[in-house]
DNA sequence: GTGCCATTCAAACGTTTGTTTGATTCTTTT
DNA sequence: AAAAGAATCAAACAAACGTTTGAATGGCAC
């Protein structure tokens, strides 16, 4: 876990930055922005402490980088699946559903059950942090305003307040889940027998699902 | 909002202590545990620097007791409330939500809508940060262990691992939305009716009722 | 008033932080 | 091969952090 996923091999070619953005990823997801040091990053990745500077300027834009190349996507993703949908056809809830988490479930770290990826990207979509938030900010409110519209094309009698809040519930719900998952699993002492994520998924799906049509 | 609450007066009685939970719980509201500093508290509180350490021994066991303050009022009530359901009348899903959700809404800062509260205690319920969640976690099994026995019993058929992942999908869409609700109502730029609370919980009750009886 | 104990105070401590510097090394171009 | 540019390096920087110190100050018992 702590291994280097790098060894020294000098430098190879210009990966320095895509090692920064590695190590960094793995870094922010388990332990925040805040405790993470350059140093513990550049020590890892096994470059330079001032190469963050070089190639991204300052932390602050390192982690910049780090949360659009996970975030960006999943929402690109989420409008994409959403534009598919064919409201004429039955069930157009779950699909909007699915159009919002799967993209964050779909972040699979090759089937590694410490997901990197799961931790980083529920830490970004709860993340109270200034820096991050603003990123996420500027993105969220094209994915939500198309996800209540979504909504009430489903569900024509809903008004929009009520929209807005699903939305909001079914991301808190998604990234605490994702994000405790691990915690979960610890507390339950084995009575618990999720060995994947599969079941959680499911549980999550069929609880939003009847939660979105609530009156 | 920047006001100092606590004009010089020097030494007036031995509340120093008092203040410095006051005010480290504000600022710890809107900014994190990280990003203020104990200088930043201290100037606000009037008290000098060195009486966090003082009084508390240090910034972790000052944090410690912020959470503490707001954390264990809010569990206590919850156990209690979840221990007064009788669960041969109707809807006991209801009360057992209203266990988990009330005490936190009733968390009230004097009306005012920038609840510091409510920030602080959804800062808590989903925060990523070890300090914290260590602190959280010594509580927290024991809550959910209460709410899942709680669930069983209102509903035999369920299972432990759904139990389980529906009180977690509950804190989660609680500690969401309680949190961004300020942003929400800066996204949607008077859409959005919501001047109190209010609404927001009756949604969420209506939510997390039917997503409770969900297969 | 004297001594005692808790509290407050200004000042300094040692670390750690992100950042910058200037020389050096590698890669590419011509 | 030589010049030019990009990237890396060790080292140092200033600032901010939590913490500690030792003197000063307060109230209180006797």
């Amino acid at each position: 876990m702590i291994a280097n996923e790098f060894p020294l091999d000098g430098r190879a070619a210009g990966l320095t930055k895509e090692r920064l953005l590695v190590v960094a990823g793995e870094l922010f997801a388990d332990r925040g922005f805040d405790s993470v040091s350059l140093r513990m990053i550049t020590d890892r990745a096994n470059v330079n402490l001032a190469s963050v500077n070089y190639h991204f300027g300052s932390k602050e834009e390192l982690i910049g980088a780090v949360v659009n190349d996970i975030v960006r996507p999943v929402n690109e993703r989420r409008l994409s699946l959403l534009s598919l949908i064919d409201y004429t056809t039955q069930d157009p809830i779950r699909k909007i559903i699915h159009a919002f988490i799967d993209p964050v479930f779909d972040l699979s770290d090759s089937g590694n059950d410490d997901n990197k990826y799961y931790k980083l990207i529920s830490r970004c979509i709860a993340s109270r942090d200034e820096r991050v938030s603003s990123i996420i900010i500027k993105q969220f409110p094209e994915v939500l305003a198309q996800f209540v519209s979504a909504l009430t094309k489903a569900l024509p009698s809903i008004d929009s307040n009520s929209a807005h809040l699903k939305i909001m519930f079914m991301a808190g719900a998604l990234a605490h889940s994702l994000f405790h998952y691990e915690n979960l699993l610890l507390i339950s002492e084995g009575r618990f027998d999720l060995n994947s994520t599969e079941v959680l998924k499911s549980e999550l799906v069929s609880f939003l699902l009847t939660g979105m049509n609530a009156s």
